[in-house]
DNA sequence: AAACAATATACCGCTTGCGGTATATGCCTT
DNA sequence: AAGGCATATACCGCAAGCGGTATATTGTTT
């Protein structure tokens, strides 16, 4: 009675948009807050919010890097883990969302010479102004 | 914001471990109510409320057979439904409930030359007391 | 038509999830 | 040390899920 209880905890964090958004993000390598933030359009709390729920459950794993966070797949998943992730991966190729999504990533890693964050050229909008 | 519904209503499905035990077991061929009823070992208003919820979401389909109601894996699955129930059988293969439910099943299936249902079995042998 | 067997539904209480506002924490710059 | 930026947490209200008891529904048997 208690061993799908691995699997159950992963289809709980997948059963959310914007959980599958992010994890959908991740799967291209760490990323800060802000810059999930950014993509995905959505309030500070609830990025935050859902970060630290997949990280209670163990998808993922955070470190600090100066004043960010850095969020990234668990290092070492759980073959189940893995399994489901790689089926999201294959599932989203096709989602009209996941795909803005991840276009958006990718100018954004662009813009950026180094992957800084996107914070930073906030900031400096803000000054040059 | 919205095609990953489709995904998300799967997950939602797959978040409840009796909902991941009868979906593994309808992997294996359709199943009445009682079948399941027995092997997982729940009550049946459980049974019966996992299934409509399952029922609802397109991942499962009934059909009446005389007095019993036989469910199976929907007929046409979505490319994603199909993928994640693919995942869900190869997850299921080493965990011990799973592999219990679906010994259960077997037995069952060889006790009955023909797959007929428990409750048949349930009644034959409160006649013969 | 009456009793029964298999299944579904209504209702209830409890818990969990979700998103929001307000506020706290931690690091960095000046 | 003071202020600012990035992130996290506390609290709240609302909705949904879950399992239980009681009851309804539908088909079958006698």
């Amino acid at each position: 009675m208690f061993l799908p209880m691995d699997l159950v905890r992963i289809y709980e964090c997948l059963c959310d948009s914007t959980r599958l958004r992010i994890l959908a993000l991740l799967g291209g390598g760490p990323l800060c807050v802000c810059h999930i933030q950014d993509i995905l359009g959505e309030s500070q709390v609830k990025i935050s919010k859902h970060l630290a729920y997949l990280k209670t459950r163990g998808l993922v794993e955070s470190s600090r890097e100066g004043n960010w966070m850095m969020y990234s797949i668990a290092a070492k998943p759980s073959p189940e883990l893995k399994a489901n992730l790689a089926c999201l991966q294959d599932c989203s190729r096709e989602d009209p969302v996941f795909k803005r999504d991840s276009t958006k990533l990718t100018k954004l890693r662009t813009r950026l010479a180094k992957p800084a964050c996107p914070c930073a050229i906030r900031t400096a909008a803000k000054r040059s102004t």
